[in-house]
DNA sequence: CAGTTAAATGGACAATCGTCCATTTACTAA
DNA sequence: TTAGTAAATGGACGATTGTCCATTTAACTG
């Protein structure tokens, strides 16, 4: 039994096509607006495409849910690669990452917020919404951890885990500031917000513009 | 033409009663699923009272949201009468109470979330879903201003900019943990988090605890 | 050039949505 | 008791939802 080439290409063209078209759906008008009507007119295909390659919607969003998320520890990981050695060169680079255009733009989040509600009531979705999850919160309590080692600060474990928490819930407001307000968010304020209040509780680590090497 | 006492206290009472099971609708199963019908089985009324007593759904949610955008607001002015005098006191004892079981809890959480969702879809309800608007905003800096004047700080007026956007991310962020993570989330970690973020910043102003009087 | 096969189509389906209105209910006033 | 009136009811409406499948399309094989 031979499988033609070229319709085995079209089907993962069209399996590609139906979850950008998801997302295209979920930024525009929303995870409950995202109708397959809304999905199958903005992938140009037709209505059974849906449950014949995804065996109905709730996989679709959950497959589209996935690549969100993947796409966006990929970005992380690049630039992690791209980053200084040092703790605060790290940690610095994962908030300007978390801030910049590539990945802080209309269409990620508005994704982000949308899948974010939505799994509250669809348990498919619920394990690739959570961006900020454990992965990204074990970087930042090791390198707070190594900072506060090193400063040899009283109980420094509670202070990395604090650090660490009071950072990922700075940014998750910086994230739903430019969701409200897009025309007079600033990234270069929310970049110095970040870093004067990191600056505060490690002055000889951070400034307002960064990590001090 | 006279008016029956009876029907008339009737009429408010199914009137609060849709607003009171709408909100319980969209905290217990979503904005996205506060259907007429949902609505209606909780307020134990039937189908045509939406339409009598609103004109219909649109106007009813955003009723329901001015109600809840409300009592936010009722409950933060009977705070701030309570608080102390002193800047570092008046926004401790917001802070404070952004995170007290009152103010922070499962259902309102949930609605606070689902209606700012909601918001950038319909624009009928926009104007009461974001809670921490212009009065909060305005509250935060005019204190913080007072304290970096005091402090004869280099531009007062940036670094109380930035300490108020920041606070409220900050607090942003807390209330988005508790959503996620309700089992896990601590109300005494998180206000130690956000005290030691403003004690770093102003160190004769706040300790871990709150407030220096 | 037919024959085969997987991909793609689009209409039918029951269920549910928000809306609206003819009717019923419940209370007051004459 | 009867007439009058506002509140409340619940069925009917067209529109839209997600699902499914009989049919058509199109490319490769023999």
């Amino acid at each position: 039994m031979t499988v033609s080439k070229i319709n085995r290409t079209d089907k993962t063209q069209n399996h590609l096509a139906l979850i950008h078209a998801t997302l295209d759906a979920i930024a525009d008008v929303g995870f409950a607006n995202t109708s397959d009507s809304e999905i199958i007119y903005r992938a140009n295909l037709s209505r059974g495409m849906i449950h014949l390659h995804f065996k109905g919607q709730e996989n679709l969003v959950a497959e589209a849910a996935k690549f969100a998320n993947s796409e966006y520890y990929e970005a992380l990981e690049r630039q992690l690669v791209k980053a200084g050695s040092s703790p605060q060169e790290q940690l610095a680079s994962i908030i300007k990452n978390d801030l910049s255009e590539k990945v802080l733009n209309r269409k990620s989040v508005s994704i982000w917020y949308e899948l974010r509600g939505g799994s509250r009531h669809h348990v498919e979705i619920a394990p690739f919404s959570d961006t900020r999850d454990a992965r990204l919160r074990d970087l930042f309590y090791a390198t707070f951890l190594t900072i506060t080692n090193d400063l040899k600060l009283d109980k420094p474990d509670v202070i990395a885990r604090d650090a660490t928490h009071g950072s990922i819930a700075l940014l998750e407001g910086m994230w739903t500031d430019y969701m409200l307000h897009q025309n007079s968010f600033s990234r270069k304020s929310a970049e110095r917000i970040v870093f004067r209040f990191l600056s505060a509780l490690f002055p000889d680590q951070f400034n307002l513009n960064g990590a001090i090497v």
